[in-house]
DNA sequence: TGACATAACAGACAAATGTCTGTTATTCTT
DNA sequence: AAGAATAACAGACATTTGTCTGTTATGTCA
């Protein structure tokens, strides 16, 4: 192969690989080896070794395919959610377990297990920037702190509002000045938390 | 190893693999044989085999690591797109080039070059609920249509506002009353329209 | 019960892949 | 010009990995 400047291959070699892992499968040596035409695989491999070198790759030492981007460890850790529309309170378990679409989250500090996605209906959350139509993730849990965004099952229905405590007493707050606090009452409908709000989203497309 | 139910495996197997592919290192099926405690290397191979008969996953044969999810279904592909915090005009292109972050998106109507992530700075686009620290994803195009929201390259630097012409004239508008619109001039800072924002995302944690 | 499908195992082979040693050519530095 | 560093090559070896053939156990169903 004609010979190139210093760093030149290196950094063309550095883009395709990086291009294969983004792209979900990472080269072996031989593969850049004939994807920059080398006649050696030494070639490709000391482009590889000197990448790692200079820490824009890491490596896995014996094992194939193992080059990775260095920032990504934290990023790549991915779960796929289960994403409910409008809810009604008895469909809640079924929706759960069979439900019709998936989100792809990367939350590496929650087991996938114990989170959500929920579609918002409404406008009670207005002025948190939480609109009609966007989906929050959530995660699982039976109790809240004063302050936090929670989904709460009120009577049939899930509905997402601040949490907030009165006098020793539970309030679900809209932040919305059109709509009154929820104040769940001992004897009345049936009241619980399903879980935390831990993001937003909203797709413009 | 023990015998177990009909297709009970077989369904750990598919999660296993299907968070590795997620996660950016499909397995070897020697790598499944050792997860499931397999003594034989085709107890972990007919699995994979079945899956990938069964449609739930697909393969290229002969090549290492080459599980992947089949592209349609409900299963979507994802990309991992750079994440730029606080953007200059000088900066961007290197920012792009060499990212310090990345961002997995589940985006299959693009293609995963044409988008970057920002963090939203500043108040201006409140009543749209954009607020601030939340992420944008962008997709880069050079121009947009009116009541699109995009990110614009002003002077020195990049900021979230909604498009609008006016008697022909560009306008960008804030979502807060507090702030006057943007009315570039043509003798002006330079300016440019970097993308389109297609997604809004904040984290509560 | 017997036929059949599935689950798991055993052992082996061949191709793919990572790694090693050593050599030659080109560029840079002094 | 000489030495050092980098780029590319040549050939080989060892491990990893995909694949194959055949066997045994467990459960299903008519």
């Amino acid at each position: 192969m004609a010979y190139t400047p210093p760093g030149e291959t290196r950094k063309k070699v550095y883009e395709f690989v990086r291009e294969r892992i983004l792209n979900g499968s990472p080269p072996t040596v031989r593969e850049v080896q004939r994807a920059f035409g080398f006649r050696a695989v030494q070639s490709a491999r000391q482009h590889l070794e000197a990448l790692v070198a200079e820490g824009k790759l890491v490596k896995d030492s014996g094992k194939s395919r193992s080059h990775r981007l260095p920032e990504l460890g934290r990023v790549r850790s991915s779960h796929l959610i289960p994403m409910l529309g409008r809810v009604q309170a008895g469909e809640l378990t079924t929706a759960l377990q069979d439900p019709g679409d998936y989100l792809l989250v990367q939350k590496t500090r929650f087991d996938g297990r114990e989170l959500f996605a929920l579609t918002v209906q409404g406008e009670s959350m207005l002025q948190a920037g939480i609109l009609p139509g966007d989906t929050v993730i959530v995660r699982r849990q039976p109790a809240a702190r004063p302050g936090e965004i929670v989904v709460a099952l009120v009577g049939e229905e899930a509905t997402v509002k601040r949490y907030r405590e009165k006098r020793g007493r539970v309030e679900l707050h809209p932040e919305n000045d059109a709509f009154e606090p929820i104040v769940p009452r001992e004897d009345g409908e049936p009241f619980s938390i399903l879980g935390k709000v831990i993001e937003v989203r909203r797709n413009l497309e």
